[in-house]
DNA sequence: ACGCGAGATACTGTCAACAATCGGCGTATC
DNA sequence: GATACGCCGATTGTTGACAGTATCTCGCGT
């Protein structure tokens, strides 16, 4: 419980150029993400409260935020619950983010530079290098990294900030190892197929080979949570 | 489509099943949709509270719902404002509603029903025969519900809410007759394109059509606003 | 022992009051 | 006459208190 005494300490008393809500509604953004408000559990306000040093004003406008960006839900006279994804919620938020990403990828390869594709090969690199040494826990930061510059590099901050908002939802499903892992070396093959796709600028095709990386992804998930119901198992 | 816009009062007191602040964003957003609340208008709490008959409390929290939503923007110690949408952002949501679309276009057709293809060429008939009578204010009403039911029968729940959520912050762009016109015959012989790739049940074929409906949407508003096209192509 | 209901409890929903801050307006000064 | 300064009204930020509701506990009856 009492872990990581670092730099990130809960206390708000510095801020004062943005709303106290404001900066409620990215810190407890940030314990739900990390896990430190596990899907299915209730948010007590006073507990917050006390925590952050705030009266329960600011708290229940955070969460009236983080309820319309879909991180939790409220019942009336009952509380706030972090969200639970569903298996099939996580499938729904899948065919969004396919369908987004493929949008970057076309917006992107319509304005491609030299340096982005210098960045996009660096990224390929570097994560071939951590797939062949078997650096696993590294490489996922990495490839979060790679997509992430993909779509902060389309142009378009609200595809980008929506994509955003989808992957960390992701994070809500129960089994959150499974949307991480992927094929490495298979996933890094899609990769280069995007990056060719993104080089030759041509739209359509960034799109699909975009698209399918996601949507691949999503068919990985699927294949692992749902695995041909035969019979009941013992 | 559970919305009675004929008859609307500013009283809320039937609501109890449901939290006061989600009703108070329901109908703060319909202010903000109907124009009630212009774009770039600043929300007084106070008159609001008033207006509702409530305290303070709830209107803030629904203000910050709905700027979670997008659809004010809350500036520290001067006040929330109804969002105004740049032409660059008007344009950005295009590319986003254009990937939904496309997607909704591609689901639906994996699973298409008779009577769902039904449904639409009635749509499509009602507005041949509204388009040739020269009825332009009836026309966009069933365009959108055309639409609407388009991606309400993809099934994906998500996809819809944020498609439909991008439509109605387009109402927040300064001129919004743009982006409510359209060809109209046009955009019918459009939408004949689209309903052809659903029957022929071709994913990708649907989501070609759907995404090149909006995306022409988006070229049309454009063409409107920035007369000289810097570059064309396509 | 077990089900059931009244009371206790803890929490959320709402409100009114207090504190802090911003913009406007008048005045003084150069 | 123009500009800088300071006061004041209006509005937002935050708080603590009160009321209503769901859940839990415990005693009672069978």
């Amino acid at each position: 419980m009492s872990s990581t005494p670092s730099r990130h300490v809960d206390d708000l008393s510095v801020v004062k150029s943005v709303s106290l809500a404001s900066a409620l509604v990215r810190e407890i953004e940030r314990l739900i993400l990390t896990g430190e408000l596990e899907p299915g559990s209730r948010i007590n306000e006073i507990h917050l409260a006390n925590r952050f040093g705030t009266s329960r004003g600011p708290i229940r406008e955070a969460t009236r935020s983080l309820e319309a960006k879909g991180l939790v839900e409220v019942v009336r006279n009952r509380g706030v619950f972090v969200r639970r994804l569903s298996t099939e919620e996580a499938v729904e938020i899948y065919d969004v983010r396919s369908a987004l990403f493929g949008q970057a990828g076309r917006l992107l390869a319509e304005h491609m530079t030299d340096e982005i594709l210098a960045r996009l090969t660096g990224f390929i690199a570097e994560m071939d290098k951590l797939a062949e040494s078997g650096e696993f826990d590294a490489y996922y930061p990495v490839n979060l990294a790679f997509h992430s510059f993909i779509v902060d590099s389309a142009g378009n901050k609200t595809l980008a900030a929506e994509y955003r908002r989808f992957v960390d939802k992701l994070h809500l499903f129960r089994a959150r190892s499974l949307v991480q892992g992927g094929g490495l070396a298979v996933s890094n093959r899609e990769h280069r197929e995007m990056v060719d796709a993104l080089a030759s600028g041509d739209g359509e095709r960034a799109f699909i080979t975009h698209w399918r990386h996601v949507d691949r992804a999503k068919k990985r998930l699927l294949a692992s949570i749902d695995p041909q119901p035969r019979r009941l198992s013992s």
